[in-house]
DNA sequence: CGGTTACTTGATCGAGCTCAATTAGTGTGG
DNA sequence: CCACACTAATTGAGCTCGATCAAGTAACCG
């Protein structure tokens, strides 16, 4: 294997997955060095896109999945009469437009929240890559795989889950992920308006505005505008297993 | 009583993709012959299930993609705390297992509503063949990408939708399927209990009786038990607005 | 048969929606 | 720098859809 140095050049094309800090957390996960270096050969790097642009929309021919390299996407899903579905938010070292793969259309949109870098990978290539590359084929069908797991949850989420649990949950998935990311676990911007909030979890706004009310009085957390500070991740997780547990913990 | 989709053939020992009877529907649909030819040889056809039989349970290792022959299952993610969510009803032709993909062990179960004969698709074989069988790759691709965009539909569903249009919505999508499969669009028996599709749906199974009754005063259907007839097709699919046009199980 | 399960129907209640008013940020221009 | 507009978020009041509780009926099965 022939390891080429190789300084960030001026062509922006050029990437390198070998030093991008979310190696851990992204595609490239477990792969091999050799197996690696063939998959920068086909990344391709997209200039920074501001908020409110679209990487992609409903109908647009898609030849690419996309890996986050920093800043925030929102997925949504539109129908004829101008319904909206959030679908997710895709934090750094996630990826988005597997929607895409069905007939080479994305179904979905994909929006930018905050000023965002993304990673392009061509689908073409990726398969002809994956044709020699056994752990990248691998790699991806498990990326896909956790996509459908994740789905699944929501739709419990939707299914099954009071509006309490169902904001709680979301915020310790936040919480999560950010931590995943070196960031706080406890304190953090949300990336989405309440709007996007209510969308996402099938709440109205302002159910959305009396639960972070009522966390807040009930000490779980602090909230102003977007700014969120968690100061229990333990009693709230216990909120997402309902009210039956904490009729045995005392409320001193 | 119940329809069978068809009476099994003595000569079906040796599974055949080329003269499957739901070559349009499946996984082979588009692939050349001689993909065709590949593929039959790894996929392996399991024993008849009965009702109430495990095809997989949550936390099996997962070593293959199912591909339906005949009969129903019912695909459900269970929680710690015994919550269950329905998260589809697989019929001929469909595939389930993918979930299965992202770290080798099922994430959700898989259960046989009516006697079902299902395909064993191993990855490991699978992939193997992607390597130099780049239409079965795509068509793959395919299937994933279709599986997370009717996940995608769904959350629309449970997020936004009025009771009325769910079950509506639910009932059209079974009709567009049997209809697929060479049945009747408009009068079919429903392979799940009440209570599968009140879950499924996110309702109490009170409101989908409630429903099928309210249906029945309008003229829209006559269901009794699990036999349904669809007398308005239109109407039906006017309760639910905008969002019709894209359930249909159009293979890609 | 009697018992069990699946479904229906009725009555009531409440979680969360809708409508409406208020407050707090965030520009924008004079 | 402030006034004004505009949007995002909060808060309040009332109502509705669908859940829950409860009872009744119908199919199925040993």
């Amino acid at each position: 294997m022939t390891r080429r140095t190789r300084p960030p050049t001026t062509d922006e094309i050029k990437i390198s997955c070998s030093n991008c800090s979310l190696g851990e957390l992204c595609l490239p996960h477990g792969l091999t060095d050799s197996e690696l270096e063939q998959l920068e050969k086909i990344v391709k790097r997209k200039p920074p896109l501001q908020p409110g642009q679209h990487l992609y929309r409903a109908g647009d021919a898609s030849f690419s999945l996309y890996a986050v390299r920093s800043g925030t996407l929102k997925s949504y899903y539109t129908t004829d009469d101008g319904d909206e579905q959030v679908l997710g938010f895709t934090l750094p070292g996630e990826m988005v437009g597997f929607d895409g793969l069905s007939d080479g259309h994305y179904t979905s949109n994909s929006v930018v929240l905050e000023t965002s870098c993304v990673c392009a990978l061509p689908y073409e290539r990726l398969e002809e890559l994956c044709h020699t590359t056994p752990g990248l084929h691998k790699q991806i069908m498990r990326v896909v795989g956790r996509e459908i797991t994740l789905d699944h949850q929501m739709l419990l989420l939707l299914g099954k889950r009071s509006a309490e649990e169902r904001l709680a949950t979301f915020l310790i998935s936040l919480s999560k992920r950010f931590k995943a990311r070196g960031l706080s676990a406890t304190e953090f911007n949300l990336p989405m308006s309440r709007q996007d909030i209510g969308n996402y979890l099938g709440l109205a706004i302002e159910t959305v505005s009396r639960l972070f009310a009522h966390f807040q009085e009930q000490k779980l957390l602090t909230v102003n505008r977007r700014r969120v500070i968690l100061h229990d991740l333990n009693r709230l997780t216990g909120r997402i297993e309902g009210y039956l547990n904490s009729v045995s913990a005392r409320p001193s």
